[in-house]
DNA sequence: GTTGACTTGTTATGCTATAACATACGATAT
DNA sequence: ATATCGTATGTTATAGCATAACAAGTCAAC
């Protein structure tokens, strides 16, 4: 494995890792998650995290799809809309709106508040743990009365190695 | 003015309050600070603002469109995302992404970290102050060395009228 | 009054997402 | 085994959101 700064798996996506490995980690956990859920982790929802989980960068519904189709899956829309569906229902995935795509949870079944950092020059979007970002949010409506349910943090900025790099990844 | 809560103008999207004043005095302030920034708010700029400012609820640039066209501007897309991208870049109005939607800014020229509270049952859209979300969301970077430049938070929940009430407003 | 920057109008198109229905699969109970 | 019911997938069609590209008009500065 390549030389790793001294981070936990926070911020995974900009650093050089052992990305198979993280990958398949991640399916396995997904398996077990669903089996001790009861939910069924079909082969196109399988595949589909799997397709997730080869970048960290968010990926498009059709983009996913594309790939689907590629192998042998059926190839309108809801295909890719109802397998990410179930993905991000399940904590194996989550939307990330600003950017109207998808990303491979890299914490799943973590309790955790996700919060995405989107570089706007390499595009790889990472999740950063902050659930001290829930804790404000959580008495900024408290204030007012009003009980969250969900909530969607993103901020888009630069990531390290694109504020080093002229040229980026 | 009707009976009203102890608050600032903090989640005012949920209490009774006098809308007409409230939306001539943001009106005011944003003609004064476009004035200052040498931005041009047009007709059809100040018109946008207007018909948002009309409802605390977020609109779809279509149906602004559609308010657009009775008030003789011109019946394309472009008209209403020109104008509604422009209010979003003097900081008029804000984009609610989870909703595909705008709604106008409650405190424009003052700094601030936009927080939206949706009610998922009167689609009432609030917005919170905040600043200490954007303090952990900045830490949270800064340690995988991250450098924010913009910010959506978002959530979806209940206010407190529709905790209140069955039928809602 | 011409230049140049910006704004608006318009045409056309592309991307994102879901409703609705048909078919197939899988577990359970009889 | 097979009937049944809930779930999953395939498919058709369409709705909803957003922007590229170009033309025409406006306004201020020189």
């Amino acid at each position: 494995m390549p030389d790793m700064p001294p981070l936990g798996d926070t911020g995974l996506a900009f650093v050089r890792h052992d990305h198979s490995h993280c990958a398949k980690d991640t399916l396995a956990r997904a398996d077990a998650l669903s089996n001790a859920r009861g939910a069924r982790m079909t082969p196109v929802r399988r595949r589909t995290l799997e397709i997730l989980l080869e970048s960290h960068k968010a990926m498009g519904a059709y983009d996913v799809l594309e790939r689907l189709v590629a192998d042998g899956f059926g190839n309108q829309p809801p295909v890719a809309y109802r397998a990410l569906e179930f993905l991000v229902e399940q904590g194996l995935a989550h939307r990330i709106r600003r950017l109207n795509a998808f990303a491979a949870c890299m914490h799943p079944g973590e309790a955790h508040v996700p919060v995405f950092l989107i570089c706007t020059s390499c595009q790889l979007v990472a999740e950063a743990p902050a659930d001290d970002v829930r804790g404000a949010m959580d008495a900024a409506a408290a204030s007012i009365g009003f009980v969250i349910e969900r909530t969607n943090v993103e901020a888009v900025g630069r990531c390290p190695a694109c504020r080093g790099n002229r040229a980026c990844r």
